[in-house]
RNA sequence: GAGCCCAUAGUUCAACGGAUAGAAUAAGUCCCUUCUAAGGAUUAGAUGACAGUUCGAUUCUGUCUGGGCUCACCA
């Protein structure tokens, strides 16, 4: 990467000049500024006790020359500019189009196993757009991991028991007939969704009022763990319904996942890691539960197994994480993609794993407390119905596609898709989301269905040319471009830099802005010059654009799990 | 009561401690006989409050205000 070679001969001249520093390079905002800027005279200023600006003088004389760098200044208060030289940025812009994208290896890069856990839904209930907007990031955190080279496992932690099934489960029993549950049976997945968001609804409303239900619904909850009694036919049947569903949205959303856990699974292997860990003196009796106290660890004190004998989520948790950390061999980094009201029960699982097997568990688990989906309204609550169901979404948006803009059914799938997944990456993770149906569903501006009709586009073009891209541009005096030419080609570069900071920080949006940030300036640059209608030299350069700019937008939401298409 | 996250144009979001705080959207004006107007140009509009650290603070620290979440048998 060039920032690394700036970086390098940086080094090398603040040794000349006796000084051995960290020192770190910027992208100034302003193109006036150059390529690239650091500040480091500023900082140096007080230790050295000299003049920022004869520091940065002495800096400059000592810096390197090479090809690499056509101009270095230094400006006002201390900074120094550095002005990359153009050929680089037309061979880059080359290997781009070629497909050729070298993005550093991050230290969780080459022969690094991270497994991201992401999507967990729970069954009998509706998938909203806030599993949505965990599935997108997660998605694509699997693939900018994988594309700083690190091996990704990915994983889905189903919730398949616990009380709000029972509640469900109790509705049916109780308050459904068989011949409404053959008619259910008849319906679509969604359809059948939808009647156990019913049910589950009206389960909680009896356990809620009446003492003599809750009862009903505790011992249905008892039967499911136990894996035995009545309802267990209509369980496993209901169950099925709801993995099937979550199957067909996995698949429209692009994501796969090499480990389903259901949660069912853990519940036996749960409690015997709890007793051992009691036996360890991890974990302690209390009022008939085993808890960990938390209080000498500044944690708080969590129940594993309870008083009727039944592991909590955090007792399954260590079950779970022991398959994890042993199905697919050592794992460098585990990352839970999860909301933050769960980061009490993760810094005390984390702490028992660790006290458990220190080796196998200290600094890799890792939970990634991305924000929720606001409504207006506020908190979206399966219990109220207040939910907005992710397909619905989607389908919605698909409609008005089609509707806007006259465009088959698959063309439609993939833009909505991008305009629903886009609206989600855009922002930081770790802020929440308000959600606005409009904007989710956004097809200008800084959106996905821009992106791609940037992509289109350029395709387009390059279709008008029959694809010739000459070779003439190249170190031929073309030291003069247009603004909008010269902006544009020194943007490619910089994804590889941004892919690294999106892999290190757990951050999509950087490449979303990123990307928008490039399709903006194409956008420009095509509105002001003609490409297929001038002279042979520019009309090269200006494809050569033209190709990089389709290129690494393609690849660009490839990583955030968007797919593109060629004609909309 | 304790802890964690957040606060930027009317709204939704950007900004490794850096140079003139960027976009989008909504509002006004302009550009399709021109490679896709799902585009481009242009006019207005913002750092919750008060201190501190710093050459420099939206960014770091403290206090306050206002939101969200959590703190023992739900998942």
């Amino acid at each position: 990467m060039v920032k690394d070679k700036l970086l390098e001969n940086l080094k090398t001249a603040l040794k000349k000049i006796g000084v051995e520093e960290e020192v770190s390079l910027e992208h100034p905002a302003n193109s006036n500024f150059g390529d690239y800027a650091t500040s480091i005279a500023l900082k140096l200023a007080k230790t050295l006790k000299k003049n920022p600006l004869q520091i940065a003088q002495e800096i400059k004389k000592n810096f390197p020359k090479d090809d690499l760098v056509e101009k270095v200044e230094v400006m006002k208060p201390g900074f120094i500019n550095f002005w990359i030289n153009s050929n680089y940025f037309l061979d880059f812009a080359r290997e781009v189009t070629e497909g050729k994208f070298d993005i550093p290896e991050f230290y969780l890069g080459k022969n690094k196993k991270i497994m991201i856990e992401f999507a967990h839904p729970n069954t009998h209930k509706l998938f909203h757009i806030g599993h949505l907007r965990n599935i997108s990031i997660g998605e694509s955190l699997v693939r900018v991991f994988e594309a700083v080279g690190s091996k990704v496992v990915r994983s889905n932690y189903q919730g398949d028991v616990g009380l709000h099934i029972a509640k469900c489960i109790w509705f049916i029993k109780y308050k459904s007939s068989e011949k409404e549950l053959n008619e259910i049976r008849k319906k679509s997945l969604q359809e059948k969704m939808t009647y156990l968001g019913k049910a589950y609804s009206a389960g909680q409303v009896a356990y809620d009022k009446n003492e003599k239900l809750k009862k009903e619904i505790i011992e249905i909850n008892g039967m499911i763990y136990k894996q035995r009694g009545d309802v267990l036919a209509i369980y496993e049947e209901t169950r099925k319904w709801s993995f099937d569903y979550f199957d067909e949205i996995y698949k429209r959303v692009y994501t796969k996942f090499d480990r389903l856990y259901p949660e069912s699974e853990f519940a036996q292997r749960g409690i015997e890691i709890c007793k051992l860990a009691e036996k360890k003196g991890i974990l302690k009796r209390s009022e008939g539960a085993l808890v960990f106290v938390g209080k000498p660890y500044g944690l708080d004190t969590r129940v594993f197994i309870n008083s009727l004998g039944y592991p909590t989520y955090e007792g399954k948790e260590l079950a779970l994480a022991e398959k994890e950390f042993s199905e697919f061999g050592e794992l460098d980094k585990c990352i839970h993609v999860v909301t933050p009201e769960q980061t009490s029960f993760f810094k005390v699982t984390f702490k028992v794993e660790e006290l458990l097997n220190e080796k196998k568990f200290k600094d890799i688990q890792y939970h990634l407390a991305y924000e929720w989906v606001k409504l207006k309204q506020g908190k979206m609550s399966s219990r109220t119905g207040n939910v907005i169901e992710a397909e619905w979404l989607i389908d919605k948006a698909k409609e008005i596609i089609i509707q806007k803009f006259k465009c088959d059914g698959k063309t439609a799938e993939i833009i909505a898709i991008a305009a629903v997944k886009y609206s989600f990456l855009k922002n930081n993770v770790f802020s929440q989301i308000s959600f606005d149906f409009d904007e989710s569903i956004s097809l200008e501006g800084n959106s996905g269905p821009y992106l791609l009709y940037t992509y289109v586009r350029t395709q387009s073009v390059l279709k008008k040319s029959d694809n010739h891209l000459g070779t003439t541009w190249i170190k031929d005096g073309m030291a003069n471009f247009e603004k909008e030419e010269n902006e544009l080609l020194r943007v490619f570069s910089n994804f590889q830099e941004v892919v690294y900071e999106a892999a290190k920080n757990f951050a999509p949006n950087l490449i979303a802005n990123y990307l928008y940030d490039l399709a903006q300036k194409y956008n420009l640059f095509y509105q002001k010059h003609k490409i297929l209608e001038s002279d042979k030299k520019t009309r090269n350069l200006r494809l050569l654009l033209t190709k990089a700019t389709g290129q690494v937008i393609k690849n660009g939401l490839y990583l955030l799990g968007i797919k593109t298409v060629e004609k909309m």
